[in-house]
RNA sequence: GGCCCCGUCGUCUAGCCUGGUCUAGGACAUCACCCUUUCAAGGUGGUAACACGGGUUCGAAUCCCGUCGGGGUCACCA
């Protein structure tokens, strides 16, 4: 054991899938806490959900944290290439909660003999009605206690959990005033008689994770707990579970309360809650768009296709037992799965929105801008720069160092994709060449993988300077390098270019192409500078402006009236690949075909 | 609906705690112009906000009250 850090902070994601943008800034923001006072960040998986949680989904969280720059002192260990994270210096583990059942019995058991606690025996229908008949009287629900009022006495409390009855264990809630000290929001006060006795033991033998929260936090020593605004309400249920429980250990002193803080929501620009539904929402209006277009037999035609070709697929969920019904379900909203939101898109060819880590590293962010843009989402160093501009890009180093609780906002931020486009744009032109060659290369090579295997090492290096500076994502590169995967024999050309540049005013641009094409065989060395100082001169000497010749060859070579710049597209085709390509455009327009 | 939180340009925000220096600053987006072989990139400039109503005060974006508006949460999910 080394002795207690002055912090610990945690950061506690339930396995059930990507990790969230917004449980990233979460994570974010008590990281840099963390680092900030010399403590240390806990990771935490939360998997009492039986049902919905899976190691692969925990594998993933990590390593988009990892990804991220968002390291963990303790937790589970996930080897890297380069380095290995997580472990469990003060022996406060396991990390998993699933593993650490036994200790939250132990807390249940001494809260049902201090007779703060108790068994109850209804079903989820029966309890469904009663919700059911308060909703319609108009009547706020709570609980009724009629379990409490069956057993009035521990004993038998006891007894009628250790007959193995089917039951769930509820919290007898406090009656008095509860008053959360928050340091984002100030003193929040919950009127006596508010809460109700909620559930701490499922009948699944699991903690639910109110209680699972309360234990962990306590037994890890977590010192600060910054979580979203959508918690704030649970957090009155924490600090009486702190109040009724001591530890189990020799000193059996009282839970203790950590400082509790209080993020500000992400939200999407609508202001509703950014969540993973999003992108069901999407799938399902363009997928009942479909429908009404033509049928929703047609639509479950080329669903069974798309699922086919993606079963087998990581992503792909168990086998459904019925197709049909799981696409009805999907379509009637019953279910808002990720996976067949997936499906949709893919069959109907839309985009559906970024929500979690991995979309954004699917699409061509880097981690920087990432993190840097989400630290602004509800806090702001508040500084200037020399030339009085507000201080706004920084880095993590930059946020473990000044990151303070005092200048969290209250009010929700809405995730503005433009900005952060605009941010990861700047980042990646603030990477040299070399740099964005060799990050843009490993991208391409798991996302975009026919461009790189195209190219050599010195023509791919060509094509990175010129894309840089027009690629606000990786992915956004691969569209400025669409030229080189054109086949040199193609002999498809944008027809209004071809028009505009090619043919109008008596095939002018058919004709310097053809003379272009003569000097392009000479040209030497075929590298950027050479080629567009040659087609400098052969304008000049036409007495043309750049344009008049430079669009005929573009069009000719790219197909189309967009392209890097010439001298770097040509570069990139190559000699033979370049004459090729004119020779079929010259073909093609040709007047005797 | 009950409970809780919030309210500065379209968006993220600085300023608010410790009223005057705020004719409210920056960034993204947007518009115009410049540069330019296309697309970008870059440069210059512009439009644009203190939700509303009452107080307190010589003076309010800043303090107080109310109204309105937005959001969160009300599970054997976390």
């Amino acid at each position: 054991m080394t002795s207690a850090p002055p912090v610990v902070t945690r950061f506690a994601p339930s396995p059930t899938g990507h990790l969230h943008i917004g449980g990233a800034r979460s994570a974010l923001f008590c990281w840099a806490f963390a680092r900030r006072h010399g403590g240390h960040f806990v990771l935490r998986i939360e998997d009492t959900d039986q049902a919905r949680s899976s190691d692969e989904s925990a594998r993933g969280i990590m390593e988009d944290l990892a990804w991220l720059g968002i390291d963990w002192d303790e937790g589970p260990e996930l080897k890297l290439p380069d380095r290995t994270v997580g472990g469990d210096p003060r022996s406060v583990g396991p990390f998993f909660q699933a593993r650490r059942v036994h200790l939250y019995n132990q807390y249940i058991m001494q809260l049902v003999e201090r007779g703060r606690a108790y068994p109850a025996f209804e079903t989820t229908e029966q309890l469904e009605a009663k919700r059911k008949a308060a909703v319609a009287a108009k009547q706020t629900y709570r609980y009724d206690r009629a379990a409490l009022r069956e057993l009035p006495e521990v004993k038998d409390r006891l007894k009628r959990i250790e007959s193995g009855e089917p039951h769930v264990v509820r919290f007898l809630a406090p009656a008095e005033e509860v008053i959360v000290h928050d340091q984002v929001l100030g003193d929040v006060k919950y009127g006596e008689g508010e809460m109700d006795d909620f559930v701490i033991r499922k009948a699944d033998g699991f903690p639910t994770y109110h209680f699972a929260v309360v234990i962990d936090d306590e037994l890890m020593g977590v010192t600060h707990v910054m979580r979203a605004q959508e918690h704030l309400n649970n957090t009155p249920r924490h600090v009486a579970l702190q109040r009724a429980l001591v530890r189990d250990d020799a000193d059996g002193r009282p839970f203790k309360t950590p400082v509790y803080g209080h993020m500000p929501l992400i939200v999407n620009m609508d202001a509703s809650k950014m969540s993973k539904r999003d992108k069901a929402k999407v799938a399902r209006a363009a997928a009942r768009r479909f429908v009404d277009a033509f049928s929703e037999d047609d639509l479950f035609v080329r669903f069974e296709q798309v699922w086919k070709e993606t079963k087998d697929l990581p992503e792909n969920p168990r086998p459904p037992n019925d197709l049909k019904e799981t696409f009805g379900d999907f379509l009637s909203g019953e279910s808002d799965s990720v996976f067949w939101a997936w499906v949709m898109s893919r069959m109907l060819g839309i985009e559906l929105p970024e929500i979690e880590v991995s979309d954004f590293r699917q699409n061509g962010y880097l981690p920087g801008p990432i993190t840097n843009f989400l630290s602004l989402l509800g806090w702001n160093p508040g500084m200037k720069l020399p030339n009085g501009k507000d201080l706004e890009k920084f880095d993590n180093q930059f946020l473990a160092q000044h990151f303070d609780i005092e200048r969290i906002g209250k009010s929700s931020a809405k995730f503005d994709r433009a900005k952060l486009l605009s941010f990861n744009a700047d980042a990646i032109g603030a990477l040299t060449d070399e740099a964005f060659a060799a990050e843009w290369r490993a991208w391409c090579r798991t996302y975009e993988p026919a461009l790189p295997n195209h190219l050599d090492d010195r023509r791919w290096l060509i094509l990175a300077r010129a894309v840089k500076q027009r690629a606000r994502t990786m992915r956004d590169g691969v569209k400025s390098a669409a030229f080189v995967l054109r086949p040199d024999d193609s002999s498809e050309f944008d027809k209004a270019a071809v028009e505009k540049n090619l043919l109008a005013g008596d095939r002018a641009g058919l004709k310097l192409l053809a003379e272009f094409r003569d000097l392009l065989a000479k040209i030497d060395p075929f590298e950027p500078a050479a080629i567009n100082s040659a087609i400098e001169a052969f304008a000049a000497g036409k007495g043309v402006g750049m344009g008049a010749v430079a669009q005929p060859i573009r069009v000719a070579v790219a197909g189309s009236p967009v392209s890097p710049p010439l001298g770097e597209t040509l570069a990139v085709i190559g000699r033979q690949g370049a004459l090729k390509r004119i020779d079929t455009c010259l073909a093609t327009l040709s007047p005797n075909r």
